[in-house]
DNA sequence: GCCAACGTTGGC
DNA sequence: GCCAACGTTGGC
């Protein structure tokens, strides 16, 4: 079981919303950035476990825990022409852009805050403190482990 | 709201 | 296939 970390705003779906959707099951779609995809398309396997990550807000961090119920399938959006994530470039046969389903397991109490991450030796390499843009990204082992003590 | 970082686009 | 211009992300 690999670890990865998908961000969101929560303005526009954080980890209350996927906790009301029903069974707590959402599309992750939208994905528009290759390497994001490609993450998506080749390594993402059912029942990997994904930390969500809240930017672009007062609390930023790691708002809670879902799984991955449902492997790489090329993400409807691209072909409706209503949706912002629509790209006239793909074509069914030769989907650019996938997705995946999440499931809700657990909303922290509070967040864990990007400062904390930054402070924490063990979590300070994160590629989330490197590479700010990357929207799906892996977590280590380690990094996976020490996130799990934090909340334990 | 600013702006640095960085991905994408398109002319050549 | 280079690279300048442009757009987007996301912390501050």
């Amino acid at each position: 079981m690999a670890h990865w970390l998908f961000k969101t705003e929560p303005e526009e779906f954080s980890i209350a919303d996927l906790e009301r959707s029903p069974n707590g099951v959402t599309r992750w779609d939208g994905i528009r950035n290759y390497q994001a995809r490609n993450f998506i398309r080749d390594k993402i396997r059912i029942n990997d476990q994904v930390w969500l990550y809240h930017s672009k807000t007062k609390h930023k961090g790691i708002s809670g825990l879902a799984r991955v119920v449902k492997e790489a399938y090329p993400d409807p959006a691209q072909w409706n022409r209503q949706s912002a994530y629509f790209d006239p470039k793909s074509e069914v046969i030769s989907p650019k852009w996938y997705c995946v389903d999440i499931q809700h397991e657990q909303t922290f109490d509070s967040v864990i805050s990007l400062e904390q991450l930054k402070q924490d030796p063990e979590l300070c390499d994160m590629l989330l403190l490197k590479q700010g843009r990357l929207s799906i990204q892996p977590i280590s082992e380690p990094e996976a482990k020490h996130l799990s003590s934090l909340i334990a």
